[in-house]
Parts: C-alpha cells; sequence; structure tokens
RNA sequence: GGGGGCGUAGUUAAGAUCGGUUAUAACGCCGGCCUGUCACGCCGGAGGUCGCGAGUUCAAGUCUCGUCGCUCCCGCCA
C-alpha cells in the first residue's frame, strides 16, 4: 500500500502502489505523432490517418463501445419481438429515383453495373411477399451524395419491414423499441407516447419537417394582419402568393442593432432577403418597420405571438417555402446564440402525413417525396390524376432533438396502384417493366398489406453520445469528400483490372 | 455546382489590422542531473518549404490572384 501522504486524490489511480516482480517489455511503442488524450484538438487529417491511435481517445471508445451496446439492444428488442434478421444483397441494381448510386462493374457482364444498395427496400418488401411478416438487419446503406456533419457515404440502418400492419402498428412497435434503446444505453426514459404531429403542422409551426421541439419560438403566419398595408415589401410578397411568417423572442434577449442586422445573414443561405423586427417596448413599438405599419397591425401582431414588453418579433415576407427553411434556420439560431436548448433534453415525435409528390424544378416532374412504393393515403387517392400534389401518403419520420432519425411508410400492395404512382412520377409502363418488373411480378401474387421504417444507427448513437460529427461514432470514417486518409481510398487500379472490367478512363480521369 | 471558416516546428497555438533584423511559446523529442514518482523538477539542445504556385515590392508568414487539403452550410441526400 502507497504511503498515506503520498495519495493523490486528483488521480484515478493515485491510491495504487504497483509492486513490480518482473518487467517484460511485449513491444515497444514510437511516440504517437499528437497528444491522445480528450480535449487535446489533432487536425482531422491526422486524426483520420492514425485512425486506429486516435481510437483510443475515451471519449471515442465510449461512443464506439455504446454505438454496440444500442445496436445490441435493438437486436434483444426485434428479436424478442419476432423479427427475423435476413440478409440482403449488396450487389444489387441500379435504381432511377432517389440519390447517386455507388457502381461497380462486372467482369462477366462488360458494360454492365452492379450497385450497392441505397437501402434494401426492394429485398424487404419482397421478403414480405414470401411470407417473413416480421423482418429485421442492421445493415450498410450507401449514397453517393455530398457530405454533412450527419451524413457519410455509407451508413447503418436499423430496417425494418412488417406485414398486415398499419402505421399505428408500426409506430407503436418501433416507439419502443427507441425508448427501450434510450433507457439500456444512457438510462434515459424518454416520455410516451411521442408526441404526433402532422407535416402541415411542422412546416407551419417550425417551417421544417424535422422541427427541434426542446424549445419554443413557434413561428406564426402574420399575412393577414399586415395585408393592405403600405410597406411594398409585404404587399408584393402577399400578391405574388408569398406568405409573412414571423416568431417571437422572449426578453431577455439583448439583441443590438448589430445582431439583428447579422440575422440577414443567417437566413441569406435560405433565400430570404432579409429579416424584419419589431419589439414591443412599455410605450409601443420600435420596429424597422415603425414607418410603414400602423400601431394597430403591430398590436395584432403582437397579440398573435404572445408578446410581452421586452419581447422581439423576428419577420420574414418570402415565398412560403422560402420563408419556411428561413425562420426555422433562424429559430435554431437565435436558440443556439441564447443557449435555449438544454443539451440533456431529449425531444422525439413522430411527423406523418407527408405529401406523397413534390414537382422537382430540376426535372421538370413530380417526383417521390419518400419513394416511389410508398402508400397514397386511402382517402387521397380519387385526386392522384386531377390534382397529385394534394395526395397525402402513409409516411413517417421520427424525429429527434431536430434530426431525422427514421423514416418509412405503408408500402403499395397491390400493381395497380403501384402502377398509377409510377405514372403520376412521369415512368412509363416499359420503363417501369424494366426496372421494377420483379416488384410488379411479385405484387400479383398476394402481397399482404406492408410497411417498415429504417433507422439511422449513427444519428441516433450521435444523439445517444452527444456526437457532433457523425465520424465520432464511425469506428473507420472517411472525409467531407469520402476519402480514407488511412487506406487512400479510392485508390488507381492497375490497367489489367481495368482491362478485365472492360474499362479504360480518360484523360481527365 | 455555390458560400463561409481553417492551414505557421512532431503537436497545439501566437505572429497577419500596420509588409522590415535571427518567425515566438507551450507540450512533445534528444542529451545531462536528480534515491518517492504520479502534469515530477533543474540544466542544455535539436527541430520550420509559414499547405502549394504565381504576382506586387528593395523586402511577403503578413498584400493580390490561383490552387490543394480539412471543415461547416446551401443545392443534393427517393
Amino acid at each position: 500500500m502507497r504511503p498515506e501522504d503520498m495519495r493523490n486524490p486528483s488521480m484515478l489511480t493515485g491510491d495504487v502502489e504497483v509492486v513490480v516482480r518482473e518487467l517484460a517489455v511485449l513491444n515497444e511503442a514510437k511516440t504517437p505523432p499528437y497528444v491522445l488524450e480528450d480535449g487535446v484538438e489533432a487536425s482531422d487529417v491526422l486524426r483520420l490517418k492514425y485512425r486506429y491511435l486516435d481510437l483510443r481517445r475515451p471519449s471515442l471508445q465510449r461512443n464506439i463501445i455504446l454505438r454496440h451496446k444500442a445496436a445490441g439492444s435493438v437486436r434483444r428488442y426485434l428479436d424478442s419481438h419476432g423479427f427475423i434478421d435476413v440478409e440482403t444483397p449488396v450487389l444489387t441494381k441500379s435504381t432511377p429515383e432517389g440519390a447517386r448510386d455507388y457502381l461497380v462493374p462486372s467482369r462477366v457482364f462488360p458494360g454492365k453495373c452492379y450497385a450497392l444498395p441505397q437501402s434494401p427496400q426492394l429485398f424487404k418488401q419482397l421478403l414480405m411477399v414470401s411470407g417473413f411478416d416480421r423482418y429485421y438487419q442492421i445493415v450498410k446503406c450507401f449514397r453517393d451524395e455530398d457530405l454533412r456533419a450527419d451524413r457519410q457515404p455509407e451508413f447503418t440502418q436499423i430496417d425494418i419491414e412488417m406485414s398486415f400492419v398499419e402505421m399505428d402498428d408500426i409506430l407503436n412497435i418501433t416507439e419502443t423499441m427507441i425508448v427501450n434503446l434510450f433507457r439500456e444505453t444512457i438510462g434515459v426514459n424518454l416520455p410516451v407516447p411521442f408526441r404526433r404531429m402532422t407535416y402541415e403542422e411542422a412546416m407551419e409551426d417550425y417551417g421544417t419537417d424535422r422541427p427541434d421541439t426542446r424549445f419554443g419560438m413557434k413561428l406564426k403566419d402574420i399575412s393577414d394582419i399586415v395585408a393592405g398595408s403600405d410597406f411594398r415589401v409585404f404587399a408584393s410578397t402577399l400578391a405574388e402568393g408569398g406568405v409573412v411568417k414571423a416568431f417571437a423572442v422572449k426578453a431577455p434577449h439583448g439583441f443590438s442593432r448589430k445582431d439583428l442586422d447579422s440575422f440577414s445573414d443567417v437566413v441569406a443561405d435560405f433565400g430570404a432577403k432579409g429579416v424584419l423586427w419589431a419589439r414591443l417596448e412599455g410605450d409601443g413599438w420600435k420596429s424597422s418597420l415603425s414607418k410603414f405599419l400602423q400601431a394597430s397591425r403591430f398590436d395584432a401582431m403582437g397579440q398573435r405571438l404572445d408578446m410581452k414588453p421586452g419581447d422581439i418579433a423576428l419577420i420574414i415576407a418570402a415565398p412560403k417555402n422560402t420563408a419556411n427553411a428561413s425562420l426555422s434556420a433562424l429559430r435554431l439560431h437565435v436558440a443556439g446564440r441564447l443557449g435555449l436548448i438544454d443539451p440533456n433534453a431529449f425531444s422525439a415525435l413522430w411527423v406523418t402525413d407527408f405529401p406523397l409528390l413534390e414537382w422537382s424544378e430540376e426535372d421538370k416532374r413530380l417526383v417521390s417525396v419518400h419513394h416511389p412504393f410508398t402508400a397514397p393515403m386511402p382517402d387521397d387517392l380519387p385526386l392522384l390524376p386531377s390534382d397529385p400534389g394534394k395526395v397525402r401518403s402513409q409516411a413517417y419520420d421520427m424525429v429527434i432533438n431536430g434530426s431525422e432519425v427514421g423514416g418509412g411508410s405503408i408500402r403499395i400492395h397491390t400493381p395497380e396502384i403501384q402502377k398509377q404512382v409510377f405514372e403520376a412520377i412521369g415512368l412509363g409502363e416499359e420503363e417501369a417493366r424494366i426496372k421494377f418488373g420483379f416488384l410488379l411480378d411479385a405484387l400479383q401474387y398476394g402481397a399482404p398489406p406492408h410497411g417498415g421504417i429504417a433507422f439511422g444507427l449513427d444519428r441516433l448513437t450521435m444523439i445517444l453520445t452527444h456526437a457532433a460529427s457523425i465520424r465520432d461514432v464511425i469506428a473507420f470514417p472517411k472525409t467531407q469528400k469520402a476519402y480514407c486518409v488511412m487506406t487512400d481510398a479510392p485508390s488507381e487500379v492497375s490497367p489489367a483490372q481495368l482491362a478485365e472490367l472492360g474499362l479504360k478512363y480518360g484523360k481527365e480521369g
């Protein structure tokens, strides 16, 4: 035992005295390229190059272990509820609609390619036709799109599908799965049932389909209040079918004129031209709009936004989508600045009733909001030929802390409706047959009503560990350009390998 | 495809507004000293393509342009 006066309570091992009987060096170690301690930051390139060392950091160890526990919790839950883990192909067929595919050229079929799956979507539906009425898989998915802090080119889904179910069945069973997950991994009991919100409500109140409900500042439409005013920005916006929306920030916020001006920069990325403001003071309104708006209109706005003296309203006039996107971003920005988000709070909810289709300006046609196998709401089906944009789908997302952690839908299970939807997105019968013939065939053999959902294991783990980057919950992640610093992938291959595949790259690469 | 931030010893940072002698510090590394250390201490030392390339200038880490890498965001991600 170490002498009493030499205990060091500030160290984890400060009470321990080691008595050496024998000492052997098992392997010598070089000096690490950087300090491997939490709190000591190194550049991302360096960390990724020596990922095997970086993973020694206590925080990363903790994240990776927690991820393992999360996957285990999900497996135990699904196993005990009769779900069967079935593997699906990784070398599969490229599908139109959706993300860019990662392609794998075939040696045996020169000029043809496999694609890595964006998700096992079609296979899990086919498993329902096969009679495996409860399927799950924790599986890699691949999407060749530009990355973000919560997106990697390969990521892991908790993929689930069930037969003879309706939306509520899937929501209920997976909600319990997530509640279990939080309890078993971090000891947090999420309040149940999760709040449910329609897509329309989410857009109206939060300007986004993945609202962060850990704080207030809901959006309000004040178009009717400012309609008919002299202010040209409002008049022209409303005349062109746009909206004027706002949210109120409670005092004390301490916003200076400079702060208020800076908000226009925040929303610029989302297309809004600027942010207007109006502060309620003891004796009236102070505002960038005072010259243009009568006091009665200010009062009506204050009432709608439930404002007290000192509170300030932030206002945007723009086309509806622009106003929503801008206010949603501004709301998050303001909440972050004012510290309104409790880092230890978790707010989980369901968003339902997504639209089935939306207009794509790029493709000049309607495209699926979720995917083309999503079932329309039966009540809305008659609208499909006449007013397809109005048709709601049986799709749903789970949102936690403003992050979309899962999404799914009840699927189309009859060939007739599937054909109608393909038609609506401009997928001709012949083309549909070439691309999805196997699905259309399968639906003709008594496919049961079915539906499912997929959760992002990476994002769930981020939330559980409070990780700021998806790279902190993946053992061997890639950079924002999908490059692996450690292995140097992607890399050049030999001319012989290319020749075998019948490939030849041009000079540009 | 577009916008923002960052890039200086092995590492993390300062120096950049205002161009000017030999680019500074901490940690790490190397050598020496120290018979109770635990963020040991003391003495000494090595270590730099200031991401890269042009340009302006008598002179560039510093100014200009381009480019590469990392990162955050928009578009994109059924």
